[in-house]
DNA sequence: GTCTATATGATGATAGAC
DNA sequence: GTCTATCATCATATAGAC
């Protein structure tokens, strides 16, 4: 007689293996983005997801692991890409700027990103680590996906240029709600910041 | 005979008074800047200035009261403002965009200044009092000085728009440190982001 | 004004029972 | 997989001696 016993077979994934696995993985998104890094204790992010603080150790080993988990985001430059690809007339036409916030701002709508992008901005300022990823981030999803498009000479610094309006926005509209900017609807900040960011990747902006 | 003794007046301020206290202030302005709120501690701040941690309570009560106290920008409105109005053409010129950034850059040039910032942005993402002394700030500081240069149907969007560019400018420049923009002089910089914030201020932003 | 001593509580992490 | 118990460390804040 196998182990087990009765009747029912033993399928499928035991129960309560990878519930409770991705309950802490939202619940640290949700923590991480309201309160930083340093703000979102264990203990705190166990009792959100209705856990044992323990688990999270044993899941997660500790809290650095934890965060790169919460904060990894794995196909952003991927669906960035395919965003910036689905209109590529844009390019020609000298209105990549404007797809490219419409494109972030749209993106901003699904909640697990915003809290992912949220809880990175809110943690790169007091954790160098989190300051990498940012970095990182930052590089591997705008830099990459529309370096081809802006000319060589000044190129890193329009990519720079581009990055501070964007973190700016991010920074006024989503977490400090500044008004009327954090009620404004995607298609308003489309065309108040397009053109800046279509000068800063083509325009003039050196002496 | 009066209470001191030998010959010498006492005279002044009695020594170690206000020079501890001083001293207090600029290592809470240090930490905080390269810190945040959460993370510098008392502690440490004492330590940097070389004073027992229980002076900081004694001086200032608590850790809010040390933060405000070190946070307050007494002249800062004042400065800027003499800074614009330095140079009345410009807004007449449509150079009020580029005269904006150059004040700032410039005035970031003072480090006290440049520290109190930093901190504010840096303790202003997770803790809710430093958010609202920095849109305090940003109210008093831009709003009140160039609001009466926009017209007023969008003046909030305006003025807004505006501070999402200078934010994302200093977090990237000064506290991402990202490259080049971190290393690019203020002429370099009021050359780029000029033309965003005149524009911004009085071009075609709405739909 | 300055410091020692301490109250009080939260944190990350671990060991080990079930 | 789950939880209890606990360690070591850090924090803010206070009381009171000198």
């Amino acid at each position: 007689m196998t182990k087990g016993g009765s009747g029912r077979p033993r399928r499928g994934r035991r129960p309560g293996e990878s519930k409770t696995r991705s309950a802490i993985l939202v619940a640290a998104r949700r923590l991480f983005a309201d309160q930083g890094y340093d703000g979102a204790s264990i203990r705190d992010i166990a009792a959100q997801a209705g856990v044992d603080p323990a688990l999270v150790h044993h899941f997660y080993g500790n809290k650095e692991a934890l965060f790169t988990a919460a904060m990894h985001l794995p196909n952003l430059p991927e669906q960035l890409g395919a965003a910036l690809a689905s209109d590529p007339a844009a390019r020609a036409e000298g209105r990549l700027g404007e797809l490219l916030v419409r494109t972030v701002v749209a993106l901003w709508e699904d909640k697990a990103l915003q809290r992912t992008a949220i809880g990175l901005l809110r943690s790169a300022l007091t954790h160098e680590r989190a300051a990498a990823m940012l970095r990182d981030f930052v590089r591997s999803a705008i830099l990459a996906r529309v370096a081809d498009a802006v000319e060589a000479p000044d190129r890193d610094l329009r990519i720079a240029l581009v990055a501070s309006q964007v973190v700016g926005l991010l920074m006024t509209r989503y977490v400090l709600h500044v008004e009327p900017l954090a009620s404004a609807t995607g298609e308003e900040i489309a065309h108040a910041v397009g053109p800046t960011l279509q000068r800063y990747l083509s325009g003039q902006i050196s002496m």
